[in-house]
DNA sequence: CATCTAATTAGATTATAATCAAATTAGATA
DNA sequence: TATCTAATTTGATTATAATCTAATTAGATG
């Protein structure tokens, strides 16, 4: 399940009119007119208000003449209700989960020959990788202070500061005290 | 539970990056410069999203020194969630559960000395209601051709035309090669 | 009490979407 | 083919909300 269709489903299902469709369509499928009627709307916004759940599968349709009688799909309602429930232990995350590839792309493009950062990235993905490609020389478990951490960013780049605060923002590091360790693995963003 | 509620919640998880935010606490409490970080976004953002999400109670907070940390209550979530796919037997509808007091004041309202409709109410569910008086003395299960059904009306109101339209798009009628039928009381909407 | 840090609020900008009237389309029927 | 009905599309209007910068607040600490 993709987070874009997560949200999608939570966007089209938060609103007032579309639930109420629901709720009518939970005794039986209606037409169009009906549901305008009941709802005290007008066809047209009952016509965008289908488009939208269908566009999720929550609803379906079947032609009888000239009317189109609108059913619910009470199966994938549920199925899609429950979803943000069940998220966490697979991949939901579509852009912080990044390929080794990738990765390689980015700091070929970042870093110069001498292993210098060249800028630092605006987009948080790619910085993410670049913090990775800086933190790797520091060792797990070891507690540093802040003066080793300036040290060793200064191999990479000028701008200490910023990027020892990025360090702890994403979560690579830890801080406590003034004293600095890396986050287990676990806990990094990329 | 009522409409309102469930239309808030989901209008609430409807949004990318607050879907975000509890993707990252269901693996454990944060703070919001950490969720700044890992979402590259800014902490004022950041403190929007979570607003919203204590709004629904999806997320609560501790305090330790300076830093507040967010949990999510997967409880609540999941009791959320699953409220959408429940509605139905009970009243959601909010609107359309007219008490009999009200309906007879309408009807005092909007009915003169004479049983006839003063004037036809916009409010649709002051519409309804009279459209309901109307509709009583017509016969469960008896065929009416629709010249009968303009007499009947025009008991009441002058514009058969209407509301022999407003019958049929209320579902208080059914309507089949121009023969007009009462449906069963449980589709009428009041 | 002065200062620091994390969080929040205020205000502005920009994007998204709910609703309706008017026009159009799709299919049925005479 | 002409016409009727239900549904949809178009275009306009209005409301809601996501995000940011700058300013402020709440609590901790020296």
């Amino acid at each position: 399940m993709q987070l874009s269709k997560i949200v999608h489903f939570h966007k089209t299902i938060g609103d007032k009119t579309r639930i109420r469709i629901i709720y009518l369509l939970k005794s039986g499928p209606l037409h169009g007119q009906a549901i305008a009627g009941k709802l005290g709307l007008k066809p047209p916004t009952i016509s965008h208000h289908l488009a939208k759940l269908k566009e999720i599968d929550v609803v379906t349709q079947r032609r009888d003449k000239n009317t189109i009688y609108f059913y619910l799909n009470e199966e994938k309602l549920k199925r899609m209700a429950e979803a943000i429930t069940k998220i966490g232990g697979i991949n939901l995350d579509n852009e912080l989960i990044v390929s080794e590839e990738e990765k390689a792309k980015v700091i070929q493009n970042f870093i110069d020959s001498t292993g210098r950062l060249k800028t630092i990235p605006a987009q948080r993905k790619k910085k993410n990788i670049l913090l990775e490609y800086m933190v790797r020389g520091l060792e797990q478990g070891k507690q540093y202070k802040e003066e080793e951490i300036n040290e060793h960013i200064l191999r990479y780049h000028e701008d200490y500061a910023t990027i020892r605060r990025e360090f702890v923002m994403t979560q690579f590091m830890y801080r406590q005290d003034g004293v600095y360790e890396l986050n287990p693995k676990e806990m990094w963003p990329v």
